[in-house]
RNA sequence: GGUCCCGUAGCUCAGUUGGAUAGAGCAUCUGCCUUCUAAGCAGACGGUCAAGCGUUCGAAUCGCUUCGGGGUCACCA
């Protein structure tokens, strides 16, 4: 997928690379050398400088020794270059240090960008496809890894310079949902989200679980009268009775259809308030009650091909075992479709629908081997997209006590946790503010509270590697210190009440180009400016993981910078002005950092 | 059994294409508010990077083997 992906052209004044080509310059010219792409990392903090190169792997093409390598580019640098002011080398590393001025030139530009970060449009476009539920029960806690990574994927991919079209596809259809239709048939009494003061998903929900009990007691009853447990889970009548319920269905009976529409209409819009709670919204949905049918074309066009083969009982197959696959079922005998069927029509459908250049899945890793069958069925198809298919799979998430479970009601609903989460991080926040918000009003309050425990929830599940199965602790997903969205959130308040005093309306916008930085200024510049690379990263990768950490790093950076030195308080005006646009851009770079994870951050706190 | 993913501090996690003495947070302990928001900062404690072998100037990172955990291999979705 990467090759599509063009590596970030950063129109503004970049040290990193301007160093890399000082260096090559350098070895150009004191050993007649050409070493091609020089790369830099990080200094550690241990040692003095900004940059580190790594003279190692110098040694064999230019015969000397590593120390004396590092010597001797390290002085030419100095002389040579105005980005330099300082090297020292130890062993094999030499370290740099940036001259001030040139920070604080690249501060200027990085200043003077509105939107600093963000990538040039590249006239491509990703369809992401998230969140995709069933109609039958409420969202939980593995659907807001989904979601959250999904939007915020959806974000980063934007921010980067594609078009982005987000999609959802409801699993609407099937014995699920007939399951909660029949169960409020037979126990319903016309009962409505209005008259039981149910959301229409927990409503419909609660039906579903109302079923699988009678079910699982009709089963038991079969079973001591005689039955075989797998015979009476087949013969059970209100199995019967579903299924019927959904060839009822499949026939387009009136009263079954009104019920089913009313029913996932109820449900709908219980998804639609946990969506707006949450700020996550589709440019498209599709819904497989329209989607179901198709695919059996594809099929018919696997066969004509030669792709897909017919055994005997008229079934229908493709052999992947070269591929390292198995061989894989694409239309029963009966001629009715399975999964795969339904999604090869589905990617032919979406792809038709917005053409983009690229289709990305966020799904379960429990789902990693159908994804590779998907692609290779539509690669051998000969489908010209079938190389920009993209699953982007993440891992499950776990409870303190192990693996959540529907059978032992050990799943963690959402508006519940949302709910909890706002009102911990209510508790937790109006206990640290001691005072801060007096001037707020009870509305005011509650926007903050929902903002910090959002910030809190979407962090705890971003920073992590999606690709990682990871465990959620309910006490630290709504803590405010640490590594954690209301940390950082707090610094762009900080930040903010600074600036606020300072008049606003008359902040500077470039720094004073001869003040004498401090370190810690120096470090807040490299952080700010390495914010285009990390966001390139993290669309290339599709990782939100990198966006949380550098919003850590920043934030954490610049506590350090405020607690070493004042800004207000400054005499010298140059530096007090200088700092004023080194806060100002770190809060807005926090602000645009955390809008890459969909969270907003807050003026005051 | 085939195949895929994971294994880093007591716990939860980072660790950029192989680089220096492997980093954060939480927890525990110690300092720092008359000073721009202490929801903060600084420090201490804490490691056989699951184990072994190999590749190389150099491995948490790459390769092989073993052990442990999980997913998947449905005419379910």
């Amino acid at each position: 997928m990467s090759n599509l992906l063009m590596r970030y052209l950063c129109s503004i004044m970049d040290i990193q690379e301007d160093l890399s080509k000082a260096i090559q310059r350098a070895i150009a010219d004191l050993y007649q050398q050409d070493m091609g792409e020089v790369t830099l990392q990080p200094t550690k903090k241990e040692f003095e400088g900004t940059y580190t190169f790594v003279t190692f792997p110098l040694t064999k093409t230019l015969r000397q020794a590593p120390a004396q390598i590092g010597q001797r580019i390290g002085a030419w640098l100095v002389d040579n270059s105005d980005l330099v002011s300082a090297f020292n080398v130890v062993q094999g590393f030499l370290n740099l240090s940036i001259a001030d001025s040139a920070w604080l030139g690249l501060l200027g530009e990085m200043a003077g960008q509105p939107d600093y970060g963000a990538g040039d449009k590249r006239g491509q476009s990703v369809m992401v496809e998230f969140s995709s539920p069933n109609t039958n029960k409420p969202l939980h806690l593995g659907h807001l890894r989904n979601i959250f990574l999904g939007d915020s994927v959806s974000r980063i991919l934007d921010f980067s310079g594609y078009d982005v079209t987000k999609t959802c596809i409801v699993n609407d259809r099937g014995v699920h949902i007939c399951k909660s239709m029949l169960a409020y048939r037979m126990f319903g009494n016309d009962e409505t989200p209005a008259s039981s003061g149910l959301k229409g998903d927990h409503l419909i929900g609660k039906y579903y679980v109302l079923f699988d009990k009678a079910y699982k007691a009709q089963v038991a009853e079969m079973v001591v009268e005689g039955s075989t447990q797998e015979g009476a889970e087949k013969k059970a009548p209100l199995m019967q009775e579903v299924q019927q319920m959904l060839r009822l269905w499949e026939q387009g009976d009136p009263d079954t259809v009104a019920l089913w529409q009313k029913l996932n209409n109820w449900v709908y819009a219980g998804f639609d308030t946990t969506y707006q709670s949450i700020g996550v919204s589709f440019d498209k949905t599709y819904y497989e009650s329209n989607t179901y049918l198709l695919g059996k074309e594809v099929v018919e066009e696997g066969l004509d091909k030669g792709v897909f083969y017919r055994k005997e009982d008229s079934s229908v197959w493709i052999d992947l075992t070269d591929e390292g696959l198995d061989q894989k079922l694409v239309l029963r005998a009966d001629g009715t479709s399975v999964y795969i069927t339904q999604d090869l029509g589905t990617t032919d459908m979406k792809a038709a629908d917005f053409h983009t250049d690229r289709q990305i899945w966020v799904v379960g890793n429990e789902q990693d081997y159908h994804f590779k069958v998907l692609f290779a069925i539509l690669r051998r198809l000969g489908r010209p997209y079938a190389n920009e298919l993209y699953h982007l799979s993440y891992g499950m998430v776990d409870l303190p006590t192990g693996k959540m479970k529907s059978r032992e009601g050990t799943v963690v609903d959402a508006d519940d946790l949302i709910a909890e989460t706002v009102a911990a991080a209510a508790t937790a926040a109006d206990e640290a503010a001691k005072g801060k918000l007096a001037a707020f009003s009870d509305t005011e309050k509650a926007e903050l509270f929902h903002l910090l425990g959002m910030g809190a929830l979407k962090y705890y599940l971003l920073k992590v590697d999606p690709q990682k199965r990871m465990q959620f602790n309910p006490a630290e997903s709504v803590d405010l210190h640490g590594n954690t969205g209301p940390y950082i959130q707090y610094v762009h308040a900080r930040i903010r009440s600074i600036l606020r005093k300072a008049e606003e309306t008359n902040l500077p916008d470039s720094p004073v180009a001869t003040v004498v930085l401090d370190d810690v200024e120096q470090q807040l510049i490299f952080w700010l400016s390495q914010f285009p690379l990390r966001v390139s990263e993290a669309a290339q990768d599709l990782a939100p993981s990198y966006i949380a950490q550098y919003a850590y790093d920043l934030a954490r950076t610049f506590n350090q910078f405020y607690d070493k030195l004042s800004i207000l308080k400054e005499e010298d005006p140059k530096k007090l002005r200088t700092r004023l646009v080194l806060a100002k851009s770190v809060a807005e770079t926090i602000k645009r950092a955390m809008g890459l994870l969909g969270i907003s951050v807050p003026e005051q706190m």
